[in-house]
RNA sequence: GGUGGGGUUCCCGAGCGGCCAAAGGGAACAGACUGUAAAUCUGUCGUCAGUGACUUCGGUGGUUCAAAUCCACCCCCCACCA
């Protein structure tokens, strides 16, 4: 392995990061030579990785490229709690079919930022579903009821009346204790997540063990550029979605959002960035322009330069040029009532029921081959015709 | 276990016998404006054969010509007291 100079290695790790606790323990520990344990869990519930998931491997793909080994930790323990953050619900415990698929699936899209040869995947059933009820007993015992309702979370709910599960508390623990069982030296997770990361550390000291350091990383924020993204609230893009998709996603951010995604998710150094906002303040560079490269540059690294160019040229042929995508659905149905625009509309799916198709069509959202259709009730004749409802919503029609 | 406060349409939240498909806000969608931006403005936002009918206000029964609104039982949540 290389051994990287400190200083360049300190500087690569807090790069693009909200908080690092704390630096002289992390120098210290990477100056003993060794490569570190480094360990980032996920939830198993939710293998569809967006962008925001992302932040966080590319940290962990920095701590690779140092020499440092990383655990990608599925918590599929911890997984039949759900990490209390946010609404709560219990969730359902996951068959171990279930929990081999989404593991795959995980490994799939991760593989895309990680390097496969450098990545332990580990699941901690392993050691938490070995533990005794009266280990359970102990590992409680280290943490008090004060203690927990510190975390922000807790404490909001508790003075709003919202209710929390006693299990709920056996989150943090149990993360800690992942620490525990792996001797893990490098703990990362988004900012939301440093309540259960400074338990790692506690729970560590207590068990005797050198105590993790804690990196944390900002939250991306959603399409909407207010709420974190994330997959409940819809503003998320994820990374397995198609390249249209994504591209399309990521052009309909505000320009304000768009710095964010850059400093976060691209690849561009800070300086580069900052170039290209200047070039932009100045008129120098068009923003929509701009925001075609972040775009290409994410599809790209999920789907590769060809689907990068496809998505790029599809885009502005469709929204620019007026074009249908290549990926509309098909529908066809009889000449007749079936015909009718707000019966095809509702039928094909592309509205929820005839009532909005028919509301839609009186906003003069509906055209069929270009021509403005304000006609709810007049049957199309035989044929074929595109169909585009709103901005985005396409259909090629085939009328027998 | 006791007492009190709650459970309303995608979300928050008004309504507390007819004028309620249910105020207001948010989200979403459409139109205008644009760079398919964002912001803004306007409109829509239970279903259908649309001046009308049907389904909806935790669940089940009941009272009434009429119930989201009243009663009974049940389920769930919160607070305080045990």
């Amino acid at each position: 392995m290389p051994v990287v100079d400190i200083e360049v290695q300190m500087a690569q790790i807090k790069r693009g990061c909200a908080e690092l606790i704390e630096e002289g323990e992390l120098r210290k520990k990477i100056l003993r030579g060794k490569p570190l344990n480094i360990k980032v869990g996920f939830d198993p519930t939710a293998p569809d990785l967006h962008l925001g998931h992302t932040v966080v491997m590319h940290k962990m793909r920095h701590f690779q490229e140092l020499g440092h080994n990383v655990v990608f930790l599925i918590g599929d323990f911890t997984g039949l709690i759900g990490d209390p953050s946010g609404r709560s619900d219990t969730r359902p415990p996951l068959t171990q079919e279930q929990l081999n698929a989404n593991a795959e699936t995980y490994k799939r899209q991760v593989f895309k930022i990680l390097d496969p040869q450098k990545t332990v995947v580990d699941f901690n059933s392993r050691w938490l579903g070995a533990l005794s009820p009266a280990d359970f007993i102990r590992l409680t015992s280290r943490c008090t009821v004060a203690r927990m309702l510190e975390r922000d979370d807790f404490e909001k709910r508790y003075r709003g009346n919202i209710p929390i599960s006693i299990h709920e508390f056996l989150y943090p623990l149990m993360q800690g204790y992942d620490s525990v069982a792996l001797k893990t030296d490098v703990e990362m997770g988004g900012t939301d997540q440093k309540f259960n990361l400074l338990m790692g550390r506690q729970l560590q000291g207590q068990y005797g063990l050198e105590p993790q350091c804690i990196l944390t990383m900002p939250l991306l924020e959603g399409l909407d550029g207010v709420k974190k993204m994330s997959k409940s609230l819809g503003n998320y893009v994820g990374i397995d979605e198609a390249p249209s998709e994504i591209f399309g996603k990521l052009m309909s951010i505000s320009d304000e959002l768009m710095w964010r995604y850059f400093e976060l998710l691209s690849a561009k150094t800070l300086d580069e960035i900052a170039c290209l906002q200047r070039r932009v303040e100045s008129g120098a560079a068009h923003p929509k322009a701009v925001k075609e490269e972040l775009a290409s540059e994410i599809v790209a690294r999920y789907h590769g330069e060809a689907a990068a160019q496809e998505a790029r040229q599809g885009f502005n042929a469709v929204f620019a040029s007026g074009g249908v995508p290549d990926d509309a659905p098909s529908y066809a149905c009889a000449e007749g009532e079936a015909s009718a625009p707000a019966s095809f509309l509702a039928e094909s799916g592309l509205t929820g029921s005839k009532g909005e198709a028919k509301r839609l069509i009186s906003q003069n959202a509906l055209s069929v081959d270009d021509k403005l259709c304000a006609d709810a009730l007049t049957p199309l004749p035989k044929g074929e015709y595109v169909v585009k409802l709103g901005k985005k919503r396409f259909l090629r029609l085939t009328v027998n």
